[in-house]
DNA sequence: CGCTTTATGTTCGGGAGAGTACATAGCAGT
DNA sequence: ACTGCTATGTACTCTCCCGAACATAAAGCG
């Protein structure tokens, strides 16, 4: 349950970092830097190299592929079970994706060189940061689909699902206008799905927010692409958690230094 | 020009293989089976983990993220440019998407094992294909926006643009009714799209076959996602291929046995 | 050769969503 | 309270594309 106080990082609570086995965020935990995100701040932009990687505990992002006439549209959201930069940490920048802040909160933040470098060993480390790479990966395939197939209610229901998803609360905030922009879609058609799920009791309208008050009706009303995408990042989430307690030198930390589990939980979120 | 007698394992016409470093190459070489692949031909399918990963040489293939009620849409192609897998290759193979040959030809296969373990030490074979896994990153990436903004004639055109820059012939091995299974939309709007190109004298019609006979026209009226993506893929190509120059290892296996490049061209193919 | 199969061309109705214009309602600041 | 800004609601036209039904044409085959 307590940490020890030799412990001077505190147990991660993004969950990538979590399933590190305790002694590799012991070694590689301090290259991390605790920061706070605030709401619409721009972590990357297209065509330019971010030298940092971002690590969501609290906070929620989205990033979204942005075309020339200005429309951008949402491949997936990110938060405490993924990180920020993934086309950083494999290649050398994105030429075409923008991450920002959804809902503000905190994270860790690690320069590019030094998460590359943690990885250049077969380790846990490595396989963690893959895993979640194929887990993008995934996402942002589905969504090729869904953005075709799909009717902008239903698409609706699946991103106000994964943003639920990756925030404690069930009150969301996000204007017509925010979701619009995310979806790729008029601002005119969010107000018109948005209202249907009103009259369904799905959700209660705020100025400026969304409160969520029946989950499983959205899942109702959501298309496949949320069930499918849901169940693979939990894969293989659970494929870094197991690997995590499988590992003997992990074994061997817990007997000195007690679970390193994250002590508070977030009710709200399935990704707990 | 010519390989030494000594170099038993012919220079890949793959080109992520042809950018590895002659050493390199000649010791992961060996665990690189050449193979055929007919038309129509899957290579994986969604849930089912390949143990394989696929490198075309003059074959091309396409990968689409296949939803329950039977609608498939193409996330990218592939061809001499990369590899079929990156799923696998990241992760443990992949919930969604489906692989199928689409132009016959040839190709190098590896057991996924073999290949993992290649990349277990930081080296060239490492960095080429997780840079390759960018390039695909950001080819789904932007079909995300493709889909939602463009119109099928502007996809159409895009996607035979792809096609082509993938493959030696200008005559595309394709019916309306594949292109319709790629793209994700009807036959009739393919058929209609592809009239329009006629009339225009992009394209001549055969039955089973489209020849493309003005390239140029075809890249007037595609969407910007073309270009985009297609810059992006040589950008990190390049990347690849001077990292293979800038090797102290592979400077010194070119005095040793000449340049290992592919001797054979092929004349249509823009990534030649 | 005629028959079948497969590929392509054509048409019509309908729906989802874009573009546009404008109306109303919360909330903030002075 | 007045003012102004931002968020939300409503209405209308227009285009693209889907769904379906059907016509024609090219290749294969007995």
């Amino acid at each position: 349950m307590s940490t020890t106080a030799s412990n001077l990082v505190p147990a991660p609570q993004n969950l990538l970092l979590a399933a590190l086995p305790a002694a590799e965020w012991e070694r590689a935990g301090r290259n991390f830097k605790s920061i706070f995100m605030p709401l619409g701040d721009v972590l990357y932009e297209p065509a330019r190299l971010a030298n940092h990687i971002f690590f969501p505990t609290t906070s929620v992002l989205a990033v979204s592929c942005v075309l020339a006439d200005g429309w951008a549209d949402a491949l997936t959201l990110i938060g405490r079970e993924g990180f920020a930069g993934v086309e950083d940490f494999l290649g050398r920048g994105s030429a075409i994706c923008r991450a920002v802040v959804l809902s503000e909160g905190w994270g860790y933040l690690i320069r590019r060189e030094l998460l590359v470098q943690a990885c250049n060993q077969d380790g846990p480390m490595r396989s963690v940061l893959l895993r979640y790479a194929q887990s993008y990966l995934t996402q942002v395939g589905q969504t090729i689909s869904c953005n075709r197939h799909h009717t902008i209610a239903q698409q609706l229901c699946r991103w106000l699902l994964m943003f639920l998803d990756r925030q404690a609360s069930n009150v969301l905030p996000l204007t017509h206008e925010h979701i619009a922009e995310l979806m790729g879609v008029r601002r005119e058609s969010v107000t018109e799905a948005t209202r249907k799920l009103q009259f369904a009791g799905c959700i209660r309208r705020q100025r400026g927010h969304i409160a969520v008050i029946d989950r499983t009706g959205l899942e109702a009303r959501s298309c496949e692409c949320y069930r499918v995408t849901k169940r693979e990042t939990d894969r293989l989430l659970e494929m870094s958690r197991s690997a995590k307690f499988a590992s003997t030198q992990a074994a061997l930390d817990r007997v000195r230094s007690g679970p390193s589990e994250p002590s508070t939980r977030h009710a709200a979120s399935s990704f707990a």
